[in-house]
RNA sequence: GGCCCGGUGGUCAAGAGGUUAAGACACCGCCCUUUCACGGCGGUAACACGAGUUCAAUUCUCGUCCGGGUCACCA
C-alpha cells in the first residue's frame, strides 16, 4: 500500500464507491447522430436575471434544435449564499419562457431522469469518491492553511505574476503522510487541493463554440476541490456533474473562460472527455458613454420580473432574445411571419462575440409587432391576466364588461394593416382610457387654428344628426355634408389650396368631434369609437363639450 | 499589474483582400390619410488610432488606445 492509498483511506474512509461504479450508473445517454446536451446550472441565490434567460434560452436552443437532451442541475455548494424558495422562482420564469427541462430539477421541485441527482449538495458521496481516486493517484492533497495564511501567501506575491495557492507558495503540498494524520487526529480542519501538474510555459488552446480559439496558459494552481465541509467547488463539481450527465455542450457566461485551463486540466485528470464550451458574452447597458453588465441592483430591467410587471407578453421577450442571440433571426422572422420560436436554426457561430447593449425600444417595437398579430380574444386574456395581477382598476373594468373590452381590443386590429401602437399591457388602460366613463378624463383643449365658436358650431350640428348605429360609410357622409352648413369643405385638398375660403375642412370637424368624444388629438378610428361608446355617453360628451365651448 | 476576450452609424448588426460598406431599431422628411397609427418612399449617420505586408487593407500582422472579464474554501 502506497502513502497516496493510505492517505486516501485516511481521508475518505466511508467511500467505497469507485469511478467505475459511478460510470456504469451513468451510460452514455442513447441519442441520435449530433444531439447535444446541454444544461442550466442555476445557483439558488435569488431571482432570475435577464443574463440567465439568456444563457438558458441558448442552451435550451442548441439541445432542441439537435433533437438533444436540456436539463437543469442546481448548483448549491455554496450554502452561504443559499436563498430559500430561489430554484422555484427560477424555474417557474424559466416556464413562462418556454423554457421546460426535459429532465433535471423540473419546475415542480421534482427531479426527472436517471442522471440524477440533480442537486449538487445530494451528490456529495459521488465528488468523494472521485476525491478518493484523485488522492490514490496523487492528483490531490489535503491542505491545512488557514485564511489567514492563504491571505499573508497573496500579500506576498504583490510582484508575482500569477497569484495563488501554486509552486513554492503551496505550502501543504509535499506534506508526508505522517504530518497530515497527526494534523487530522488533532481535528485540524482542511481543504482537498489539485496537485496542479500544468507547466506554466506551455499553452493550452482549445475551440469556444462562440469565440472560437483561445490560447491561456496551463493552470498551475493547487485550486481546492473540496472545501473544508467536503462540498466540492464549482470547479471540481462542474468536470464531474457535466461527465455524469453527459452533457455534450456546456454554455455560460464567459467570466468563466478564464478557468477553462483547470476545467479542461481536471477533465484529464479523472480520465474524462472534456465537453465543448460556449462562452455567451453579458448584456450590457448603456451608462453615461460607457458600457456595463445589466446589473440587478441599478437596472430594473434587469429582472425577469420586470417584463411580467409591465406587461411584456412572454414571446414578445422571447423574440427580442432571438434577435440578440442570433443576428439573422430577424431576417428569418419576417420570412416566417408566424411560424413558432422552435423552427428557428439556431447557430453559436451567429451569436456575437461581444456584449450586446439592451435596447428598451427594440423590445418594445418587437413587441408591438407581436401584439399586432394577435387576435382580439388573445389580447384580451392576456391583459386580463396581467390585470389580475398588477391592475385590479383595470380588471374591474374589464369584468363589467367583457364582450365590450374585447370589442374595443378589436378596433383596427381585424384588418390587413392592423395599428401597432401597444407594446405592453400596462399601457393599454391609459391607451383605452377615454371608453370607460369611469376612466374618461374630458379635455376641450382644441388646436390652435380651431376656434371655439367653430367647435360649438360643429357639435351643435352633430349631436343633432349623429346615430351610433350608422355603419361608417353613412357616418362619415353625414359628417362630410355638415361641412358645406359650417363654412367648411369636404374636400381637403381644397382647403389646402385656398385655406382663407373656409373656415375649415373634414378634418377639421372630425377632430372637434374626437376630441369632444375622447379629450383627446389622436385616436384610432372614430367611427368605432362612436358606435362602441353608445348613444348614451355619445349625448353626454357632446353636451359637455357644447357648453364648454358656448361659455364666453 | 499578469492573462484572456472584444472594438463596423446613436443601438443591434451583415460583410469580404478590390463593395456605391447590407439590413433592423431609433431619428428626420415626403406620400397615403378625417387625427393618430399602419403602410410606402427617401434621408442623416460607421469600419478606434498608428505602423507593416500588398498593386490594393475596414478585412491579414504588430503596436497603441478604449471597453469588458478574470486572478476565493462564490458560482
Amino acid at each position: 500500500m502506497t502513502d497516496f492509498d493510505k492517505l486516501a483511506e485516511l481521508l475518505f474512509p466511508e467511500i467505497d464507491k469507485t469511478p467505475e461504479y459511478y460510470e456504469n450508473l451513468y451510460p452514455q445517454r442513447n441519442l441520435s447522430e449530433g444531439a447535444r446536451v446541454t444544461r442550466l446550472a442555476p445557483s439558488p441565490t435569488g431571482f432570475l436575471h435577464l443574463g440567465n434567460l439568456f444563457t438558458a434560452m441558448v442552451s435550451y436552443r442548441t439541445a432542441k434544435c439537435s433533437n438533444g437532451i436540456f436539463y437543469v442541475r442546481v448548483e448549491d455548494t455554496d450554502q452561504k449564499r443559499r436563498v430559500e424558495g430561489a430554484v422555484e422562482v427560477m424555474l417557474e420564469g424559466l416556464k413562462t419562457y418556454g423554457v421546460i427541462p426535459d429532465e433535471g430539477v423540473m419546475p415542480d421541485g421534482s427531479q426527472k431522469g436517471s442522471y440524477g441527482p440533480y442537486i449538487q449538495s445530494q451528490r456529495k458521496e459521488i465528488y468523494q469518491a472521485y476525491a478518493k481516486q484523485l488522492v490514490k493517484e496523487g492528483l490531490a492533497y489535503p491542505c491545512f492553511c488557514s485564511a489567514e495564511e492563504i491571505e499573508a501567501i497573496r500579500e506576498s506575491q504583490e510582484n508575482e505574476d500569477i497569484k495563488g495557492y501554486w509552486g513554492k507558495y503551496a505550502k501543504c503540498r509535499s506534506l508526508s503522510y505522517d504530518e497530515i494524520k497527526s494534523k487530522i487526529d488533532s481535528g485540524a480542519p482542511y481543504t482537498l487541493r489539485l496537485r496542479s501538474n500544468g507547466d506554466i510555459n506551455k499553452k493550452i488552446v482549445f475551440d469556444d463554440m462562440i469565440k472560437g480559439k483561445i490560447e491561456m496558459s496551463e493552470n498551475v494552481i493547487d485550486v481546492v476541490l473540496l472545501k473544508a465541509d467536503g462540498i466540492p467547488t464549482y470547479h471540481f463539481a462542474h468536470v464531474i456533474d457535466d461527465h455524469l450527465m453527459r452533457t455534450t455542450h456546456v454554455t455560460r457566461g464567459d467570466e468563466w473562460i478564464a478557468s477553462v485551463p483547470l476545467h479542461i486540466q481536471l477533465f484529464k485528470a479523472l480520465g474524462f472527455k472534456p465537453v465543448k464550451y460556449a462562452h455567451i458574452a453579458p448584456i450590457m447597458k448603456e451608462d453615461n458613454g460607457g458600457k456595463r453588465k445589466l446589473s440587478k441592483r441599478k437596472d430594473p430591467e434587469a429582472a425577469v420580473t420586470f417584463y411580467k410587471q409591465e406587461g411584456y407578453p412572454s414571446q414578445s421577450v422571447n423574440e427580442y432574445m432571438m434577435t440578440v442571440m442570433n443576428s439573422n433571426f430577424e431576417d428569418w422572422r419576417r420570412a416566417n411571419k408566424t411560424a413558432p420560436l422552435s423552427d428557428f436554426p439556431f447557430n453559436f457561430k451567429k451569436m456575437s462575440a461581444s456584449g450586446a447593449l439592451f435596447d428598451l425600444a427594440k423590445l418594445n417595437d418587437i413587441s408591438k409587432n407581436v401584439i399586432s398579430l394577435m387576435s382580439a380574444n388573445e389580447v384580451f386574456d392576456s391583459v386580463y391576466a396581467w390585470a389580475e395581477e398588477f391592475s385590479p382598476s383595470l380588471k374591474a373594468l374589464f369584468d363589467n364588461d367583457k364582450q365590450y373590452a374585447i370589442s374595443i381590443l378589436n378596433i383596427d386590429r381585424d384588418v390587413p394593416k392592423p395599428r401597432k401602437d401597444i407594446a405592453k399591457w400596462s399601457e393599454v388602460s391609459d391607451y383605452f382610457s377615454y371608453m370607460f366613463d369611469e376612466t374618461f378624463e374630458p379635455c376641450f383643449d382644441l388646436p390652435d387654428v380651431i376656434s371655439k365658436e367653430l367647435a360649438s358650431d360643429t357639435l351643435e350640428e352633430y349631436i343633432k344628426i349623429v346615430d351610433t348605429t350608422d355603419d361608417k360609410e353613412l357616418w362619415f357622409s353625414k359628417i362630410k355634408d355638415m361641412c358645406q352648413k359650417l363654412g367648411c369643405t369636404p374636400n381637403v385638398k381644397d382647403y389646402k389650396k385656398n385655406p382663407e375660403l373656409y373656415r375649415g375642412h373634414v378634418g377639421t370637424l372630425s377632430t372637434i368631434i374626437r376630441i369632444a368624444l375622447t379629450g383627446r388629438t389622436n385616436t384610432p378610428d372614430l367611427h368605432c369609437i362612436t358606435s362602441l361608446l353608445g348613444e348614451k355617453a355619445v349625448n353626454e360628451r357632446l353636451k359637455n363639450a357644447i357648453e364648454f365651448y358656448k361659455k364666453p
